[in-house]
DNA sequence: TACGAACACACTCTTACTTCA
DNA sequence: AATGAAGTAAGAGTGTGTTCG
């Protein structure tokens, strides 16, 4: 008997991200590949590839004394944007209506919430991320309280077959009839001579 | 078929904010 | 009450895979 016979769940499936939606293109994005850091500009590291800038992030909180002297203006920290409760609530309504976006669509929130659409992409990013993230959490829950029903109804099971066994054990062959005699009986019944034989169960 | 643009997603980092000793 | 460390939430950057023209 495998545990698992009954837990056959699409979690890994989600987990693997094996639903991949069909990207719906309504068109090109009209701005250039570097507008996307067009909000917190990146530092002028020296080189000019933003993928070669990965790994020379901006400066931890320990080596804050270079990005300190800000005299020039030239290392000034990111200032990061909070977003208000108003466009929150604004874009959250949105998603409700669809988690993905169009570029009209991405526009239009942009130029009503007074933001950068790479702004609005982002938020749909991460927001698309964090939904899939409880998802995922609850069905971690679920899944983990059927395993624990399982793994409870399993040693109940085992239980009862180490009952039915002992009982199996208790029972043993009567030599004079071939039959089964129940020990607690202590004898078998003889049909064809009609008389008992005592029968000392073995075992 | 190859290619590039646009996009989604996973992973990661960073910053702002909260909690707690 | 002040404060600093640790934890958390969320905005953002980057790499990669997919789709489509």
């Amino acid at each position: 008997m495998r545990v698992d016979d009954g837990c056959n769940t699409n979690l890994a499936l989600s987990l693997g991200g094996g639903e991949f939606k069909s990207n719906k293109r309504h068109g090109r994005e009209e701005t250039p590949p570097n507008n996307r850091f067009a909000l917190f500009p990146r530092h002028q590291v020296g080189e000019g590839d933003d993928r070669v800038r990965k790994r020379l992030r901006s400066p931890s909180r320990s080596e804050d004394s270079e990005a300190a002297e800000t005299g020039d203006g030239k290392e000034a920290r990111r200032k990061k944007l909070r977003l208000s409760k108003e466009q929150l609530a604004f874009l959250e309504d949105s998603f409700t209506e669809h988690s993905t976006l169009n570029l009209r669509q991405k526009q239009e929130l942009a130029s009503q919430l007074k933001i950068q659409p790479r702004q609005v992409e982002v938020w749909f990013q991460n927001r698309r991320a964090r939904t899939k993230l409880k998802q995922t959490e609850g069905e971690y829950k679920s899944l983990k309280q059927r395993c624990e029903n399982l793994s409870e109804e399993n040693q109940k099971l085992m239980e009862e077959i180490q009952e039915l066994r002992s009982r199996n054990s208790a029972l043993a062959m009567c030599p004079s009839c071939g039959q089964r005699a129940a020990a607690s009986h202590g004898f078998c019944v003889k049909k064809e001579q009609n008389s008992r034989s005592l029968y000392i169960a073995g075992g």
